[in-house]
RNA sequence: GGAGAGGUAGCGAAGUCCGGCCGUAACGCGCUCGACUCGAAAUCGAGUUACGGACUAAUAAUCCGUACGUGGGUUCGAAUCCCACCCUCUCCGCCA
């Protein structure tokens, strides 16, 4: 949610963020409205002003025993006349709220312009692809002949978009996540929390996914509680109305986390193998930071989601999104996008963003500046770190053989028992 | 799921029965500044909510409005009365 104020006298700025983004949205209709808003609220205020200072008259009079009939007869009209107002007020200020809610961040000036993720510029790469002197396969095909992983039977237990995990492939699951945290608390500086994976309508509001993203969701029945699409949610919502000390920022989590998203709209896309799941597993990093840094904070992340990446020895490439491509909240974002040989091409595997105080005046994350009694917003990023299907996806298809089997990644041998080679047991 | 108690500033807590300068909200703690001290403790003094609007260069000062879990209602006026919902605690039931 951007600032009204901001948008009222930095209306250019607004406007340009918008076409950038390709928007259709028409800020003058905003505009009137907000003026709308602000003459009801001048003359309700006044009024207001008017009945309270009656009201302490007449707490007087009956004190003293005089007769207040008549100034009760005036307050009476006034009061009418308030309640009127305050109707119309409300149904402006829903109007207003649904705008505001409704008007994307201000992308970033060093931004590229762009439609799509075509448009979406490389900033740098890191490693190189493998040599195989042989067709790679994809990671499902792999996947499913060594045993790891078995599309149907999680078919049969749920439905399309779900994968059981067996064997090697669950513990190499398990064995990533550990891998991640431990790096991300151990050498980036990372405190580590589990949160819940079901939450409710006011932290999706407070992270940008309500209002306009409720199809994107998983809700339970018809409750006000629903399916995290990402940690994010939880961990940022952690500090929802919270006024911070100055000396507490930066405050980093990061957090492992399933999560659950329903993919609508996306029929047909990715339908084979684990890129796109209705349930996933992630780390994700968070970070709350000062409004002066959070552009350096967003190099940093993006560093502690590449560093997987590196202690794992994947080849990958970091964009930055076009801000066509860029996510409602988000002011800028750097996607990684680790090579895949079955595929012949780059995924994405993590997105670090930084949201600027968009989502802190939503979710009213302050903190209070050591030399003055004004509290501040803080300003929120976060990115995957990483994906962890992904990154199993990843591992197979960058390691396997020609006779099909994989090298488990040495960073990730001691999580595994010391196992350095998936194949199939002959008997 | 059943019964009971409760939700008021950073924390604790009074006010609710009986509606009216009681919300910059008693009192206590904490925190900030100052005095005292070589320094500290103790003590004394002062300060310490947020949001919205008006006026502004201002996220300065000032003025106004709103907020006592949330949303409604009654009333000239609601922390206080009425209704619905949410959350926390205690006991019971169920359960990993």
């Amino acid at each position: 949610m951007l600032d009204i104020k901001f948008v009222r006298s930095n209306t250019d700025d607004v406007k340009n963020g918008l076409r950038k983004r390709r928007s259709k949205l028409d800020l003058e209709q905003f505009l009137a409205i907000d003026q709308k808003r602000r003459d009801l609220l001048l003359e309700a205020e006044d009024l207001k002003a008017r009945r309270n200072q009656s009201s302490g008259e007449i707490a007087r009079m009956k004190k003293t025993g005089e007769n207040a009939d008549g100034l009760l007869a005036e307050l009476g009209v006034m009061s009418t006349r308030i309640k009127v107002l305050d109707e119309e007020l409300k149904e402006i200020d829903r109007q207003t709220e649904e705008w505001v809610m409704s008007i994307p961040n201000v992308p970033h000036p060093s931004v590229p312009e762009g439609v799509d993720d075509t448009d979406n510029v490389q900033v740098r790469t890191w490693g190189a692809k493998p040599v195989l002197d042989f067709t790679p396969k994809e990671h499902w095909e792999l996947g499913t002949a060594l045993g790891g992983l078995d599309f149907e039977t999680a078919a049969k237990i749920t439905g399309s978009r779900f994968v059981l995990l067996k064997g090697w492939a669950a513990r190499m699951e398990r064995a990533l996540i550990s891998l991640m945290l431990d790096v991300q608390t151990m050498e980036n500086g990372y405190d580590e929390v589990m949160p819940p994976v079901i939450v409710n309508r006011e932290s999706l509001m407070g992270t940008g996914q309500l209002p306009k993203f409720e199809e994107d969701l998983f809700r339970l029945g018809d409750s006000n509680y629903y399916l995290i699409p990402t940690a994010e949610v939880p961990v940022t919502n952690i500090y929802r109305d919270t006024t911070l000390a100055e000396s507490d920022l930066p405050i980093a989590h990061c957090a492992y986390t399933a999560c659950f998203r329903s993919e609508a709209g996306s029929y047909g896309k990715d339908t084979k193998g684990m890129i796109r799941q209705h349930q996933f597993d992630k780390v994700e990093l968070v970070r709350f930071v000062h409004p002066d840094t959070s552009y350096d904070e967003l190099e940093k992340l993006l560093g502690h989601a590449e560093s997987i990446l590196q202690k794992l020895g994947l080849h990958y490439r970091v964009v930055t999104l076009c801000a066509g491509d860029l996510g409602f909240s988000s002011a800028k974002t750097y996607d990684i996008e680790v090579w895949l040989p079955g595929q012949d091409k780059y995924r994405e595997i993590s997105s670090c963003s930084n949201f600027e105080d968009f989502q802190a005046r939503r979710a009213g994350i302050r903190y209070k500046p050591a030399a003055s009694k004004k509290s501040r917003l803080v300003h929120t990023l976060n990115g995957s770190g990483l994906a962890v299907g992904r990154t199993m996806v990843a591992i197979l298809e960058n390691y396997q053989q020609a006779d099909g089997s994989v090298i488990v990644p040495e960073a990730l041998r001691p999580y595994m028992n010391g196992q350095e080679k998936i194949e199939l047991k002959k008997d």
